[in-house]
DNA sequence: ATTAACTTGCTTACTGGACTGTAAGTTAAA
DNA sequence: TTTAACTTACAGTCCAGTAAGCAAGTTAAT
C-alpha cells in the first residue's frame, strides 16, 4: 500500500500546449483586459473549448497568475531573472526596453492594461503588481545608490522618489503611446525623461519652480 | 400640426439626481472599472433600479461618457476650463494638483482604471482619452516653450518629450500610490519629477548614461 | 379653478445572451 | 489498466437593454 504505483503523469506535449494558452492569454487579456476579456476567447485562439483551459489552469484566476508569472520569466528576464544589472548599466537596460517595447505592443499592452486593472477591488494580479513595483523600486533605488557612490554625490533624499519616477514614466508613457503610437516616441521620450530624472539625482540644481524674488 | 404644443421637459430635481448617478458611477468604475462595474452596483448606491438609470443616460457606454465629460467640467476645471495657467504657472498647477490627488483616492483611481482600461478593443472611452492627452500634451509643450522664451533658452527638440513624459509619470505615479499608499509619496515624487524634467529642457547637460571614454 | 391630456421618472418583468465552473464521458498515450 | 487531455452538456449567475405600466407632476383648455 505504501507503493505510489505509477506516475505516468503529463505527456511532454502538455508543456508546450500550456505556453501556447499562455501566449493567448496574455494577447487577449491585453486586448480585452482580464475582466473582458473570457476562457472562450483565449481557447479559439488555441482551437480548443473553454472546459480544456480549465482543466490545465484551474480557473481564470489563477490562469491570469501564470501568466503574469510567465511573462516574469521570459520577458523580464534581463530584469528580474538573471543578475540584474547594476549602477548605470540598470538605466542602460531601461532606455533599451523602452525602445524595445515600442517593438512590442501586444505585451506592453497586457502589462499596461493589467497593471492599472490590478488596483480594482479583488483583482487576482493586484499582490503580483504591488511586490512587483516593490522589487523593481528597490532594484532602481539600489542602481542610484551605487551610481551616487561612483560620482561622489550624496544626494539620498531623493532617491526613492526617483526610483518611483522612473517606473511611473515608463508606464504611463506605454499608455499614451498605446493610445496613439504615431504621437509619442516611446522610446526617445522615455530615454529623454530617464536622463532628466538621473541628472536630477546626480547634479541636483536649485529648484525652477519656486518663486524667484523678481529685480528690484 | 406645426405648433409645438408642450415643453414640460425634466423636473428641477432631475439635475441632481443625474448628478448622483455620475457620482456614484465614478466610485463604481474606479472600483471595479468599466467592464467591471455593472448598472446594479450604479444603481444600488443612488437606491434605484438599473433601469432608472437607463431611463437617464440610454446605455451603460453613454453614461460613461458622461462621467468622463462631467469630471472634465468640474474636476479639471483649472486645467481645461477657464483660463489655462501659462508658462511656470502650469508646472506649479500640476504640482499642485500632484499633492491635491493624494487626498481624493476615488477619483484618481477612476480615471488611472478607466485610461488604461480605454486602449482595449472598442472601449468607449477611448477616442475621449486620445483626445486628452492630446489636448494635454499641446498644453504643457505650450508652457515650455513659453518658459523657454522667458529664460532665453533655445531647446525645441526635446519638448514633446517632455511633455509627454511629465503627464507620463503622474499618471504612473498615481497606479503606483493606488497600489500601495504607503509606499510611495504622491505629491513628492510627482514634484520631483517635474522640477527634474523641467531642468532637462531649461537646463540641459551632456548625457549622464552615454559611455564616456574612461581615463587613460 | 378644475379638469383633461400628456409627460416625466421611475418600477416590475422579461428577453436573450454570455460567462465561469462542474460533471460525466471519450480517446489515446504511458 | 490507469491516467492525462480533452469534449459535450449543463448548471447557475449575471448583465444590458426593452417593454409596459403607473403615479405624480406639468400644461392647456375650459
Amino acid at each position: 500500500m505504501a507503493s505510489s504505483r505509477r506516475q505516468p503523469r503529463s505527456r511532454p506535449e502538455t508543456l508546450l500546449r500550456r505556453r501556447e494558452i499562455l501566449d493567448a492569454a496574455i494577447d487577449i487579456f491585453g486586448s480585452k483586459g482580464f475582466t473582458g476579456g473570457t476562457l472562450q476567447d483565449i481557447a479559439d485562439q488555441v482551437g480548443m473549448t473553454h472546459a480544456g483551459i480549465l482543466h490545465h489552469f484551474g480557473s481564470k484566476d489563477q490562469l491570469l497568475l501564470e501568466v503574469l508569472a510567465h511573462r516574469d520569466e521570459t520577458d523580464v528576464a534581463h530584469l528580474e531573472g538573471k543578475h540584474i544589472p547594476d549602477g548605470l548599466a540598470l538605466f542602460r537596460h531601461l532606455v533599451m526596453t523602452a525602445f524595445l517595447n515600442a517593438q512590442r505592443g501586444g505585451i506592453v499592452q497586457a502589462y499596461a492594461v493589467l497593471s492599472a486593472e490590478s488596483v480594482t477591488d479583488d483583482h487576482p494580479g493586484r499582490e503580483f503588481f504591488q511586490r512587483r513595483y516593490t522589487t523593481l523600486r528597490s532594484e532602481v533605488s539600489h542602481a542610484f545608490r551605487v551610481v551616487c557612490t561612483e560620482q561622489g554625490v550624496d544626494n539620498e533624499s531623493n532617491i526613492d522618489d526617483a526610483a518611483a519616477a522612473i517606473l511611473a514614466v515608463m508606464d504611463g508613457m506605454q499608455v499614451q503611446w498605446l493610445l496613439d503610437p504615431t504621437a509619442v516616441d516611446l522610446g526617445r521620450a522615455s530615454e529623454f525623461a530617464i536622463e532628466a530624472i538621473l541628472a536630477g539625482i546626480l547634479r541636483p540644481q536649485p529648484s525652477v519652480l519656486i518663486e524667484p524674488a523678481h529685480s528690484p
